[in-house]
DNA sequence: CTTTAAAATGTTAACGTTGACATTTTCTCA
DNA sequence: TGAGAAAATGTCAACGTTAACATTTTAAAG
């Protein structure tokens, strides 16, 4: 592979001028500029990145940690990131952790002496003990770390998006189209908004809501069917993304159909659920991705970190799965 | 953050015993180890990667670029390339060249100068000038490719499906069910395999073959309109993962159940396809990935290229959106 | 023409590791 | 016990860049 030097050595100048001219330094001369590109040219000299990080103790390289793999939002997320990184010259490593300690711990070691400037991780601990030993490590780094949908560290900047609006606004369309009796099927933590709902027309949710969180796939399948089953929903509704399959797929298995035999709110849009005519509660993924990009960069000049959490608005997209039922 | 040489103080030894100590060379003596170990910690000392990579010129880096972002299918690969090469202790950076020439170029031109071991990438250029410019500039680099789903280049192992049989596949079974009338709709290059099918039982295919590579959505949206409506198929066969999305729409326009109204068999499993009980034909990607992995892997030891292409078989998984009819 | 400042380029060392080679320490066995 | 081999560690330079500083060249002004 070709140097600077080698460069340097054609071109009649000091591989410090090369250097320079790479680096668009205004102090070369706009004709030595020239000729110095187009012996890079013909040599196929590209400028070592390895080295001049060596050197600058820069690597313009962000790390993406991704937890729950198999979710489209991710693809988008991780594609608006990369995107918006390259277009200021920065690199995207990505790492998925399986949901294993042990795997976010070498990715982080991986990462850190990968000496990345910036980390973005999706939730990264399952316990308490795991959950201390990551915050030490990091803490004790000197790396710039953001939280991607999860805000477990106040030390450190969060963008999420709103789940309990996402709660409330699915809730309140639910009930605006008449539907009193709703399954709401997911995370615990969503159900402030969703209660909220209720009570702004003075009522309660018709039964508890379903816990879902901890639990595996067949057991979850197991409570949903139930539910339904037992309280007879006239709507259901979904908050998180895996949700959505899951209650698709007991909808099936009863041989129930959207909307006519029950109404069906999902949450995170995808393209299927567009195809579908799914109403769905929608997220503004790119202007996540866009604000996580900017304080990366941000972060880069300033070198300073005051830590922030952002949450972004979801919002209702209304298609044809909920019935409007007379109250 | 600490070096080598602040452990190696610490620990009354060389740094040069520091490094074998973390590439676990034998000839460090175990006590030595542990009470380097034990000071590394302590100081939170992980080796720097980037001049490792700088002194030994190898990066154990693979850069993967993805040209059509929005495909499950990629979330798929990338995640089991990620942890293939992760247990290998390589590192994966990610970048969509968005099927735009100059982004393609800019892509590698960044690996390149990041100095990456391997680049995995899918289809890259859009005509012939642009692949022959990427040609040349690849084959000077002493960068090891691989083509994923592709084979657009001699000199590059690749690894793709194989599409003929898919279309093959595809086209038996639906004949199997008594289908004569099918709309295929999807790449020119999977003709081969689909007439095969229709030659075996002695007969051609009912209309011409529908060429929707080079358009706009909203033409070929169109196009299979326009062809469901005037040849009636009874059977409706994508043959390109957007294609699902392309039919699944225009038979929804058309207010089309499947199967009551229409066959159809798609292409490129996911989990709403499982969902909807729709057929398709699949594909062994994490045996693809896997295979990538090894073929960069053993490039890394014997350093030497022999270019082979490897073709993965489809294989159709019947679900219920595929009616029987009478012939 | 000098003088002087500005522009352009050069020199040197350092970033933190590792490969090659040199040296010291420990062990083995006559 | 001491020679020789093996084990363990050390020294030094190099990877290809860039920051800091030094020097040369060019342009501007008197």
């Amino acid at each position: 592979m070709a140097t600077s030097k080698d460069v340097a050595r054609l071109a009649g100048v000091s591989h410090t001028t090369v250097s320079r001219a790479f680096r668009k330094d205004p102090k070369v001369k706009p004709e030595t500029y020239e000729r110095i590109m187009k012996i890079s040219e013909e040599l196929g000299y590209t400028p070592n990145q390895v080295a001049s990080n060596l050197r600058s103790q820069k690597t313009k390289t962000v790390g993406l940690i991704i937890s729950f793999g198999f979710n489209p939002f991710f693809l988008e997320i991780t594609h608006t990131l990369e995107t918006e990184l390259a277009r200021h010259g920065y690199r995207l490593l990505i790492a998925f952790d399986e949901d294993n300690p042990d795997r976010q711990w070498n990715i982080l070691q991986s990462l850190a002496s990968a000496q990345v400037n910036s980390i973005v991780f999706t939730p990264l601990y399952r316990d308490g003990n795991q959950k201390n030993r990551l915050y030490r490590w990091m803490k004790n780094s000197n790396i710039h770390f953001l939280q991607l949908i999860s805000n477990d560290y106040d030390d450190f900047a969060s963008f999420t998006f709103d789940d309990n609006l996402g709660a409330y606004l699915g809730a309140r369309h639910l009930l605006s189209q008449g539907h009193r009796n709703i399954l709401m099927v997911g995370g615990v933590n969503r159900v402030e908004g969703y209660t909220r709902a209720f009570e702004e027309i003075g009522c309660k949710p018709a039964f508890p809501y379903q816990n879902l969180s901890s639990e595996s796939k067949e057991q979850n399948f197991r409570k949903i069917k139930a539910a339904i089953l037992r309280q007879k929903p006239t709507a259901i509704f979904a908050i998180a993304y895996d949700m959505n399959y899951l209650a698709y797929e007991v909808l099936t298995e009863l041989n129930m159909k959207v909307p006519e035999d029950i109404s069906f709110l999902a949450f995170d849009d995808d393209r299927w659920l567009q195809l579908l005519r799914i109403s769905v509660i929608g997220h503004p993924i790119q202007a996540l991705a866009g604000s996580i990009v900017r304080e990366i960069l941000s972060y880069e000049t300033e070198n300073e970190i005051y830590p922030s959490s952002t949450s972004f608005k979801p919002f209702l997209i209304e298609r044809n799965s909920v019935l409007s039922i007379q109250v």
